[in-house]
DNA sequence: TGGCCTCGAGTTCA
DNA sequence: CTCGAGGCCA
């Protein structure tokens, strides 16, 4: 054996018993739980490969950290064991368990399949309760497994534990095992309210966990949101106890106690992968973190045969998920410059893989959010990214930071002139954007406007996509949306990869966009707060392009949902001699729609209704149903309220369903939408 | 003036 | 999808 692996391993232990400490005894860790695994993994293999290297004080050798010294400590009757980890994320971990249990029990592969009782591992702080005769008479903390904390004044604060079993018989002892934790929404309100009386937010649901149950003042424990799980149990006399692990967590349940009812009970292997699968499908939307599945053997005489190897029993094991945080270092903060001139912040991370992709950027939205968390560039990163959610920057680990310490970032500092064009930059009093003033003459907010105007919501120039814009505009071929109509095949063919198939295509793709509507055509300017919606409102009330650049800030108001800021917006853009040319260059480029009378209210069989859709159509998409509502009069809005009449629900519906229900909405599928639509239905709607 | 409700705008990766 | 802010109504 090397110097270099003792050395390494000594290393080990000594980061290992430092984030113990931090992370156990001050509740305030520096590095994500996916880093210390990993650190706690390596010297775990290392261990394993050179067992003389094991010292007795190595942290493998213990289950947690030490007991707080104000704590009176606790012995535990049964020990509390901690669940040895699938090292294998993939579902294959599910098989390897499987066939770890039949190999131990001798069983053949003709043998009927086995029993497990699958459960969620919750991300929080593992508790023993101990009833005497029925009444909660100990609440400890795991601690090293063997000697816990007493914590009980602090637990008797969490409500959903019941002080006193329900059953007018108890026995004489009964502890029982699980989770405390907090739930994600109890957590985000609580902080919330934190925010808001100037208190400190808690770091994570976990932290906060852990934190509260350590509190010594159990008032302050008591503000905190805590919950509770049974999954197990310790100590029991008079008690008897049923065969199985399922059946154990019913009588649990009967007795007061909360179990979760997340659980199932499967056969064998594709039994628990199918559990597995599921449960991280929809990790995301239940309302607290796990790090992933618990498998049990359900039958507790297969787990008495089956003991234990060292301190784990081989009957249980946990299956992870993929982190959904990860430590990475910031290598720079650039900034991006948006449509509207926005000087956009991003921190380009070391590539990291986290929730199942691999993240390299992450927005930082603007100079309040870099000083709320003081990143700077160099510094390592807490990232979390969770189901669908985009990447984001949780907190910087300052411990970590260089030295010597890179400045704060400044954006204003560091980029008094826009990166893209060199104009100068400033920030406007009560806006939280720094622009850049260069306006379309900035490159990057032409080709932006380019982009936008092409989107598929506006003149849907098909194939004009962010590649051929920077070429466009890096040419010096398009400066304007209007240049794009005067594009002909010879200034095509001068872009890469633009042979002349694609060139004829993109050609027929901007001779088509020409035929479009005025709303459309209004959408696709980019006026400054005129998004779809309002764009679609302009048209309808003003009818024609003429009617609409006539019009001064007091007729803009007329226009339902348009105050001062959105008119003044408006009038502002056509004011400006440069815009108007562009206007008049693309009608006389050949765009053109059809013009209608001035219509100051909706009309058709579904006017005056708010429709809201979700979830997919069996035979439509979400823009076609969109549209035949509103051909028919209606409106559709975004998100479920009070003042939505029908919700259009389809296949993978999600939360909208569920508060349109709560909310007693009316639910349409396809098939009853259609109805609506269809002629003779008119008159029918007001049932 | 305060409290909904919407709309607009910005954003990541495969 | 989510945040911030504009617009409307009580």
């Amino acid at each position: 054996m090397s110097q270099g692996i003792a050395e390494r391993a000594r290393l080990l232990r000594e980061q290992i018993n430092h984030h113990n400490y931090r992370y156990y005894v001050l509740d305030n860790p520096e590095i994500p739980d996916a880093e210390y695994d990993r650190l706690y993994r390596e010297l775990e293999a290392l261990e394993a490969a050179h067992p003389q290297l094991v010292t007795p004080d190595s942290p493998t050798r213990r289950v947690g950290g030490k007991p707080l010294e104000s704590f009176a400590p606790v012995a535990h009757r049964v020990p509390m064991l901690s669940i040895h980890t699938e090292t294998d994320i993939e579902a294959s971990g599910a098989l390897n368990f499987d066939a770890r249990v039949r190999r131990e029990l001798k069983l053949k592969d003709s043998d009927p399949p086995i029993e497990y009782a699958c459960e969620l591992k919750f991300d929080g702080l593992a508790i023993n309760l101990r009833y005497e005769q029925g009444v909660l008479a100990l609440a400890a903390t795991r601690g090293d497994g063997e000697t816990g904390e007493d914590v009980t004044q602090n637990v008797r604060t969490i409500r959903c534990i019941p002080l006193r079993l329900d059953t007018p018989s108890p026995p004489p002892v009964l502890e029982v095992r699980g989770e405390v934790f907090i739930p994600r929404p109890d957590f985000e309100r609580y902080n919330e309210k934190q925010r808001e009386s100037g208190g400190t937010p808690l770091v994570n649901p976990r932290n906060g966990a852990a934190g509260s149950i350590r509190q010594l003042d159990p008032a302050i424990a008591a503000q905190r949101p805590l919950s509770f799980y049974a999954y197990g149990i310790g100590e029991t006399a008079g008690w008897e106890t049923p065969a199985s692990h399922s059946g154990l967590l019913d009588a649990l349940r009967e007795l007061g106690l909360p179990v979760s009812g997340e659980r199932a009970v499967v056969q064998g292997p594709q039994g628990l992968a199918a559990f597995h699968d599921d449960i991280g499908r929809r990790r995301d939307s239940l309302p607290f973190d796990i790090d992933g599945v618990v498998y049990k053997v359900n039958s507790l005489a297969l787990q008495a045969k089956l003991g234990f190897v060292s301190r784990e029993p081989r009957w249980a094991v946990a299956h992870k998920f993929p982190p959904e945080e990860e430590l990475t270092v910031v290598e720079a903060i650039e900034v991006q410059v948006g449509r509207t001139g926005a000087l956009t912040p991003v921190a380009r991370l070391k590539p990291v893989f986290v929730g199942g992709v691999t993240v390299s950027n992450a927005t930082l939205h603007n100079q309040d959010e870099i000083d709320r968390l003081d990143v700077r560039e160099g510094d390592s990163v807490v990232v979390r990214r969770a189901g669908d959610v985009i990447p984001e920057v949780v907190a910087v680990v300052k411990d970590r930071r260089p030295q010597p310490e890179p400045a704060r970032f400044q954006i204003l500092q560091r980029y008094p002139a826009c990166p893209v064009c060199g104009s100068h930059v400033m920030r406007q009093p009560g806006e939280a954007a720094i622009r850049c003033s260069g306006g379309l003459y900035c490159p990057a907010q032409r080709k932006q406007a380019l982009l936008h105007f092409a989107s598929r919501r506006a003149m849907d120039i098909e194939g004009l996509g962010e590649k051929l814009v920077d070429q466009l505009v890096d040419l010096g071929l398009v400066r304007t949306p209007a240049e794009l109509y005067k594009l002909g095949v010879a200034k095509v063919a001068n872009l890469e990869r633009m042979a002349e198939k694609s060139a004829a295509n993109l050609l027929a793709a901007i001779e088509k966009s020409k035929r479009t509507t005025l709303a459309r055509f209004i959408f696709a300017l980019g006026i400054r707060n005129v998004g779809e919606t309002t764009a679609k409102d302009l048209a309808r009330h003003f009818g024609s392009l003429d009617a609409l650049l006539a019009a001064d800030a007091d007729t803009l108001m007329q226009v339902p949902d348009v105050g001062p800021v959105v008119a003044e917006s408006i009038a502002q853009f056509f004011a400006e001699p440069h815009n108007r040319e562009v206007v008049e260059q693309l009608r006389a480029g050949g765009v053109s729609w059809p013009e209608t009378a001035p219509q100051r209210k909706p009309l058709g069989a579904l006017a005056g209704k708010t429709f809201v859709l979700t979830g997919t159509l069996p035979n439509m998409t979400r823009d076609e149903a969109k549209d035949r509502i509103e051909a028919a009069g209606g409106k559709v809005a975004g998100s479920v309220s009070k003042k939505t009449d029908y919700l259009v629900a389809g296949a993978e519906a999600g939360s909208k369903l569920l508060k349109a229900q709560e909310l007693g909405i009316a639910i349409l599928d396809e098939e009853a939408l259609l109805g609506l639509l269809r002629p003779e239905a008119q008159g029918k709607l007001d049932f």
